[in-house]
RNA sequence: GGAUCUGUAGCUCAGUUAGAAGUAGCACACGCCUGAUAAGCGUGAGGUCAGAGGUGCAAUUCCUCUCAGAUCCA
C-alpha cells in the first residue's frame, strides 16, 4: 500500500452527513408541511391514534369574528395547541373544536358603515336584511382566521368549527334563557342607558360621542329631616341642608338620594343663619361660587355621619335619601351627589345598594310623564328653565350659570342624549342563589395563575344582576310576548322552546321572518285579559349569554362538561370566564370547566399597549411573513405567558437565534447518525462508553424536567430546559468532547456506535420534547431521524418519552459534574497560556493533586485528555497542592494528520507516515477494503 | 377612584424557608478553530434586584408608601 495523499485520508474521517436543511427557510417550508397536515388530515390521525385513551378536553373560547387575527389571538391560540399537542403526546385523546364569537354590536356597526358607504340607510332595511349582511360579513371573516390560526400550526377542527350564529346554536342559546327562566332568575326590570330623544332608540357606549355642550349648572340645597345633633351636637336646633350641584336640573324630579363618599371630611358651615353642608376640601370653592362671605365652620364630621340620614325634596314630597359610594370624588361639585337612579349608571348602582327604586318619570321621546308634578309633557331640555325658576320660588337655588363641559351625543343625529331608565331584562344574582354558589364553584376551580380565584372572588362578590337585554338586531332575540290589548308580558321557558324549535330549522331570523301567530302555539292567551293579540319583544340577548353557553357544543359533540380547562386572556374574567359560570351554574347545576389559566396581554417592547396611533403595533402576520410560524410559537414558548409580555423586533431576533441553535444540534446530532440504524446498531445502555451513559443520563433527567413542564402548563420551563440542553449538554460538552471519536473510529466500531446510540436517544428524546413548540420544526426533525417513520408518520402522533430510571447512573453523574468541573479549570487555564478555544489539542495538561482528588483523576488520566480536548494529560502527585494546580505546556511530538492529536508516535506504521498509531489502526480495520 | 397583577444584566428567564444576586441561555467584547462554517470552542465584561422608608443580626425575598406599566370596572 503507498502512502495516503491527505485528500484520501479525509475520506477515512466520519464527517457529520445528513440533508437536514441547516437553514430553516420556515417561510416558504412551513405552507408545505402544513398542506401536508391537512391532506393527510394529521388531526384526525392523532385522535384516532389515542382511541379509548382517556379524554382530555381543552374547550375553545371563541373569538370575535370581526377582522384579522392579532398578537392577542395568535398568541391565545398558539398556546392552547402547546396544550392540546402536550397532551396528545402524554398520551390523551385531545379534541380541540375551535368556536367563533358572530352576533353583536362591533359586526352591527362595521355592517351600518357599509351601507353608509353604499348610500343606504339603516331605516330603510327591515331588521331581516341587516342580520343577512351581519352574517355574511362575520361568515367572510371566519373564513379569513380559519386560514390565518391554521397558518400557525394549530390543529384542530378548522371544517368543524362551531359559531353562536349556527341555527343549533342560536337555539341552544335561546333554550339557555329558557332554562334561566325555569329555574326562576329572569325578571324584567328598569336600567339606565343612554338614550337619544330624536331617535328614541337606546344607544350602545361605543354609539355616543362627546362633544362640547352647555349645559346650566346649579348648586341646590336639599334639607335635611333628621334631627342635626345626631351629626354633631354643636348642630342642635339648627336648619341644616346638604348641597348638591348637577348640570342636568331636568333630572331632580327623579332625585331619590344624595351621596357622600365615607372617607370624606365633611362641613357644616352657617351662612346667614342656616347650615350646609359641604366637603370639606371644597368649601372654598364652593364659598366663592356662591359668594359666601364669611362662612363660619362650626362643625366637621366623617361622610360615614351621613348615612342612612335624610333631606326632604326641594319641590316634590318625597324624602331624599344620604348614601355613601365611592362614586363621590372631590373633582368637582360640592362633594353631595344628586343621585337619581333612574337616570345615571352609578345612581342606579348605589341606588340598587340602597334598595331605591330605578324611577324615571321621563318617556320615550324625552318628556315628563304625565304624572310627575309642575312639569308634565315638558321636553326635559326646555325643563331645564322652569325647573331653574321652580327651585328659585322655593328658595333652594343657591347659584346658576351657564356651564361648558364635554356631553354625551347621538353619533348618528348628533343631538345630546339622555341617561334614562328604560325596561330590560335582567338574570338575577341572588334569586336562585347564583351569587353563592358562583363563589362556591369558584373555590372548587383550579386557577392558573392562583390569584384569578380572588380576582374571581372579589367580581361576584360585589357585581350586580346580569342585564341581559340589548336593543340592537345582530343576535338571538329575547322571545318575549306583549298582549295588546293590557300591554302584559309573556315569557315562559315552554314558549321558549317552542320558539327553539323553529330557530333550529330556520335561525333565529325566523322571530323576524315570520309574523308573530307562525312563532307561538296556537291558542297561546294573555294569562291576564286572555286576549290572543301579540308583540314580539325585539330585544336581543348580550353576546356574553351567547358564548356563556359554548360548553353545550361541547355536549353536542359527545363530550363532557365540566370540561378540562379554559385558557384566555385576564380580560375574560368579568368575560367568558364569568358567563360560562353563571350559565353552566344555572343550566347544569356545575362550573363549566375544572381548570382555568389565564394569559396576559402582548405589549410592545417598553411593556407599553400596542396602539396605531402609537405605530408600535407588531402583527403576527408581518411575523409569519419574515420568520415563520416557529418562531412565533418559539417565542410563545419562551415568555412567562401569566404576565404581560413584550414583543420586539430585538425580542424576535434574540428568539430566533435560540431556534437555530436547536436546530443547529438538531442537525449535527442527524448528520452524525450517518449509517445508524436503532433497530441494529442500538448498543445497550449497560454497555456504553461512560460519557454516552452519561448523555443518556441527563437525557431522561430532561425527559423528567420538560414533561414535568407540560404538566404544569409552564412552557417556557420546558423551553428553558430544552434550549439549555442543546447549549450546555450537548454542544458545550457532549458533542465537541465526542468529535473526536465520532470522526476517526471506524464507521462499525463500537466506540461510534455507542456514541450514536446515546445520540439518537439525545436528539429523538429533543424532538419529541419540543414537539408542541416547535411543531413543524420537530415534524421536519422526525422525518430525518432514522426510522422514525416506522413509528409514526408525523411526530405529532407519537407520544413522549417517559423517565426511565434504568437508563440513569446518578453516581455516573456525579462524577461527571466533577470532571467538568475539573474541565472549566482547565480551560481557564488553557486559554491563559494561549491555548484557548480551538486550539486546545496543541496543549498538554499537567494536574497536580493528591489525597482523595488524585485518586478520582487518576482513574480517569487516559480519558482527561478528550474531556479537555488535548492532546495529552499527565496527572501528578503533589502533597503542597492546597487545591487543584493546573499546568499547561505545548504537547510533546508531531501532529497527526487525521485526528490532529499530537503523539510521539506519528508513523508507526510506515503505510501511513503522517498518522498515529491509532489512527492507522482505524483505517486498517475500518477502511482496508474500501 | 376600586379590584387584580408586574418591575432582577441589552433580551428572555432562575432565584426554595430572609442567609454572599445566577458555573443560566442568548446578545456584546476579545481570542481560537476552519472536520457542525450564515456553524463550533474558549475567556471576559455586564446588576443601586424600579425608588424611598420600616421590621429583622441579616431584606431581591416580609410590611408601608411613591414611580412606571398592564387588565377589568368605575
Amino acid at each position: 500500500m503507498s502512502t495516503q495523499a491527505p485528500s484520501e485520508l479525509k475520506s477515512t474521517v466520519n464527517l457529520p452527513d445528513n440533508n437536514f436543511p441547516q437553514k430553516g427557510n420556515l417561510v416558504q417550508a412551513e405552507p408545505t408541511r402544513l398542506e401536508k397536515w391537512l391532506k393527510t388530515d394529521l388531526y384526525k390521525e392523532i385522535r384516532k391514534a389515542r382511541i379509548g385513551k382517556t379524554i382530555y378536553n381543552l374547550h375553545d373560547g371563541p373569538p370575535y369574528a370581526n377582522g384579522k387575527i392579532h398578537m392577542g389571538t395568535a398568541l391565545n391560540k398558539i398556546l392552547k395547541d402547546f396544550v392540546v399537542k402536550s397532551r396528545a403526546m402524554m398520551g390523551y385523546d385531545t379534541p380541540y373544536i375551535p368556536g367563533y364569537d358572530c352576533h353583536g354590536l362591533p359586526i352591527e356597526k362595521k355592517v351600518e358603515e357599509e351601507l353608509e358607504k353604499a348610500k343606504l340607510k339603516k331605516q330603510d332595511l327591515s331588521a331581516l336584511e341587516i342580520r343577512k349582511r351581519c352574517r355574511a360579513f362575520a361568515e367572510r371573516h371566519i373564513l379569513e382566521m380559519n386560514k390565518d390560526f391554521s397558518r400557525l400550526g394549530v390543529l384542530g377542527e378548522w371544517d368543524n368549527t362551531y359559531q353562536t350564529m349556527s341555527n343549533q346554536y342560536e337555539a341552544d342559546t335561546l333554550r339557555a334563557l329558557g332554562q334561566f327562566i325555569r329555574k326562576g332568575s329572569v325578571y324584567r326590570g328598569f336600567k339606565p342607558v343612554h338614550w337619544c330623544i330624536n331617535c328614541q332608540t337606546a344607544l350602545a357606549e361605543a354609539e355616543v360621542t362627546r362633544k362640547k355642550h352647555v349645559s346650566p349648572s346649579v348648586y341646590v340645597k336639599f334639607e335635611l329631616k333628621n334631627d342635626p345633633s345626631q351629626i354633631d351636637e354643636r348642630l342642635v336646633g339648627k336648619k341644616v341642608s346638604a348641597i348638591i350641584w348637577t348640570t342636568t336640573p331636568w333630572t331632580l324630579p327623579a332625585n331619590l338620594g344624595i351621596s357622600f363618599n365615607a372617607n370624606f371630611d365633611y362641613s357644616a358651615v352657617e351662612v346667614d343663619g342656616e347650615v350646609y353642608i359641604v366637603a370639606s376640601e371644597m368649601l372654598k370653592a364652593v364659598s366663592e361660587k356662591i359668594g359666601w362671605q364669611e362662612p363660619a365652620v362650626i362643625a366637621q364630621f366623617k361622610g360615614t355621619k351621613l348615612d342612612k340620614l335624610s333631606a326632604q325634596h326641594p319641590f316634590i314630597n318625597r324624602e331624599s335619601l344620604f348614601m355613601l359610594g365611592d362614586h363621590v370624588t372631590l373633582e368637582a361639585g360640592t362633594g353631595c351627589v344628586h343621585t337619581a337612579p333612574g337616570h345615571g349608571h352609578d345612581d342606579y348602582i348605589i341606588g340598587k345598594q340602597y334598595g331605591l327604586e330605578v324611577y324615571c318619570p321621563v318617556d320615550s321621546r324625552g318628556k315628563f310623564k304625565s304624572d310627575v308634578e309642575h312639569f308634565a309633557e315638558k321636553r326635559v331640555f326646555n325643563a331645564n328653565k322652569e325647573i331653574i325658576e321652580h327651585l328659585k320660588e322655593k328658595n333652594a337655588l343657591l347659584k346658576h350659570e351657564d356651564y361648558e363641559h364635554e356631553y354625551p351625543h347621538c353619533w348618528r343625529c348628533s343631538n345630546p342624549v339622555i341617561f334614562r331608565a328604560t325596561p330590560q331584562w335582567f338574570i338575577s344574582m341572588d334569586k336562585t342563589d347564583l351569587r353563592r354558589r358562583a363563589l362556591n364553584a369558584i373555590s372548587t376551580i383550579q386557577w392558573k395563575p392562583t390569584w384569578g380565584d380572588e380576582r374571581m372572588h372579589n367580581m361576584f362578590a360585589d357585581r350586580i344582576d346580569w342585564c341581559i337585554s340589548r336593543q340592537r338586531t345582530w343576535g338571538v332575540p329575547i322571545t318575549a310576548l306583549y298582549c295588546q290589548d293590557c300591554d302584559t308580558e309573556l315569557i315562559s321557558a315552554d314558549l321558549i322552546d317552542y320558539v327553539a324549535d323553529i330557530f333550529e330549522k330556520e335561525s333565529a331570523d325566523a322571530w323576524y321572518a315570520h309574523p308573530v301567530e307562525e312563532l307561538i302555539p296556537t291558542g297561546t292567551k294573555c294569562e291576564k285579559c286572555q286576549s290572543t293579540n301579540f308583540r314580539k319583544e325585539m330585544d336581543i340577548m348580550d353576546v356574553w349569554l351567547d358564548s356563556g353557553v359554548s360548553w353545550m357544543t361541547m355536549e353536542r359533540n359527545g363530550y363532557q362538561v365540566p370540561v378540562d380547562i379554559y385558557l384566555e386572556g385576564s380580560d375574560q374574567y368579568r368575560g367568558w370566564f364569568n358567563s360560562s359560570l353563571v350559565c353552566g351554574l344555572e343550566i347544569k347545576g356545575v362550573s363549566p370547566y375544572k381548570i382555568c389559566i389565564t394569559h396576559g396581554y402582548v405589549l410592545d417592547k417598553e411593556k407599553e399597549k400596542m396602539s396605531k396611533s402609537v405605530g408600535n403595533v407588531i402583527e403576527p402576520g408581518k411575523i409569519m411573513q419574515q420568520h415563520g410560524a416557529d418562531i412565533l410559537r418559539l417565542w410563545a414558548a419562551s415568555i412567562d405567558y401569566t404576565e404581560d409580555m413584550a414583543i420586539s423586533d430585538e425580542i424576535l431576533k434574540r428568539v430566533s437565534e435560540s431556534y437555530r441553535k436547536i436546530r443547529n444540534t438538531a442537525k449535527y446530532a442527524l448528520g452524525n447518525l450517518a449509517g445508524f440504524s436503532p433497530s441494529t446498531d442500538q448498543v445497550a445502555f449497560k454497555d456504553m462508553m461512560e460519557i454516552d451513559r452519561w448523555a443518556v443520563s441527563v437525557t431522561q433527567e430532561l425527559i423528567k424536567k420538560v414533561r414535568k413542564a407540560y404538566d404544569e402548563y409552564e412552557f417556557h420551563v420546558a423551553y428553558r430546559e430544552l434550549l439549555g440542553f442543546c447549549s450546555l449538554e450537548l454542544s458545550t460538552l457532549y458533542f465537541d468532547i465526542l468529535k473526536d471519536r465520532l470522526y476517526t473510529y471506524p464507521p462499525k466500531s463500537f466506540e461510534r456506535r455507542s456514541a450514536q446510540s446515546a445520540i439518537y436517544i439525545a436528539i429523538r428524546t429533543l424532538a419529541l420534547l419540543s414537539a408542541p413548540l416547535i411543531a413543524f420544526t420537530a415534524d421536519e426533525i422526525w422525518e430525518f431521524l432514522p426510522e422514525a417513520n416506522k413509528e409514526a408518520s408525523s411526530i405529532h402522533i407519537a407520544e413522549f418519552p417517559s423517565y426511565n430510571s434504568s437508563l440513569v447512573e446518578t453516581d455516573l453523574l456525579t462524577r461527571w459534574e466533577k470532571l467538568f468541573a475539573v474541565r472549566s479549570v482547565v480551560k481557564k487555564a488553557l486559554e491563559e497560556a494561549g491555548f484557548g478555544g480551538g486550539s486546545s489539542l496543541k496543549a498538554k495538561v499537567y494536574l497536580h493533586s493528591k489525597g482523595e482528588e488524585l485518586e478520582f483523576l487518576r482513574t480517569y488520566e487516559s480519558e482527561l485528555h478528550f474531556i479537555f480536548i488535548t492532546s495529552q494529560v499527565e496527572v501528578l502527585m503533589d502533597e503542597s497542592a492546597e487545591e487543584l494546580k493546573v499546568k499547561i505546556e505545548a504537547a510533546t511530538g508531531q501532529k497527526c494528520e487525521r485526528c490532529w492529536h499530537f503523539t510521539d508516535n506519528i508513523g508507526a506504521n510506515p503505510s501511513y507516515p503522517t498518522v498515529c498509531k491509532r489512527c492507522a489502526q482505524n483505517i486498517i480495520t475500518g477502511w482496508s477494503n474500501q
